[in-house]
DNA sequence: CTGGCATTTCCATGTTTGTCGAAACGTCGA
DNA sequence: TCGACGTTTCGACAAACATGGAAATGCCAG
């Protein structure tokens, strides 16, 4: 994962729409959804939402295929693990003792949880962040 | 974590500088760096880093500490964690089945690490990366 | 081949963003 | 208190971006 790449898929997600976009698709699973479908969940003008779909697709965060005459989007889960490892790379520079680096690196088993307990249970879910 | 939160954060990421300055301090770690150390690691003029450092402090990606006379910057990993958890949220639509799910949800364990192993053993440590 | 539907491309607009020089600010050593 | 150093704020500019209406394209049923 190149860092061109990784700053395509965090500039195409860092946007309002294109954010519902890609969570509606991520909540959809491969199956995925139609451009028409995701207008009318969405509420946006057909241009707009072709012009953010070709976003996330240049950015290689959603996949492209046909049925018939729709246009199917689904999420690509491989390019957005690749970002988060591309974020935590070289995490605490890769220090030899986890004490130093685990206030940054692990604080989810119980400290960062006292914040917000809405999703947990997702990414959230304690295992190991990094590599420390 | 709220949607506005995360929309700050990734659109704080979505820029070189800034994803160069986060990177730095994700490898600092805890020690963090101070703005003169980042602005000549970086070879960023004064004011542009503190634009920098600014938005990323707002977006609650790094935290900020005073020195003596300088200010040292660190990476906020909870907020990172929290950012990738809102992504991965109702995943699949938390579809009762794993195999439905499983091509798009844990896809790390070795099909997506034929592609590039650069920095592999990082967040790409296989563990489970959403609730499927 | 033709009509119709789903989606995209084109175009113009207003808004946001990244950059840097100059000046101001706050903190520390003497 | 003074001078120096590290950092931030201000001001201005060019560039990139989001948006929606209208027209064009691609695909399918009959």
């Amino acid at each position: 994962m190149e860092k061109k790449d990784v700053l395509a898929g965090l500039a195409a997600l860092a946007q309002e729409t294109r954010l519902d976009i890609f969570r509606l698709l991520v909540e959809a699973g491969p199956e995925g959804r139609s451009a028409g479908a995701i207008a009318e969940a969405l509420a946006v003008a057909p241009a707009t939402l072709s012009f953010h779909l070709s976003n996330l697709t240049h950015a290689g965060l959603i996949v492209q295929r046909r049925e018939s005459r729709s246009l199917i989007y689904s999420a690509d889960f491989g390019r957005m693990t690749g970002i988060v490892g591309f974020l935590s790379e070289n995490c605490c520079g890769r220090s030899a003792n986890p004490a130093a680096c685990a206030p940054l690196c692990a604080p989810v088993p119980e400290a960062a949880n006292t914040e917000n307990q809405e999703e947990t249970g997702n990414g959230a879910s304690a295992g190991p962040r990094c590599g420390c």
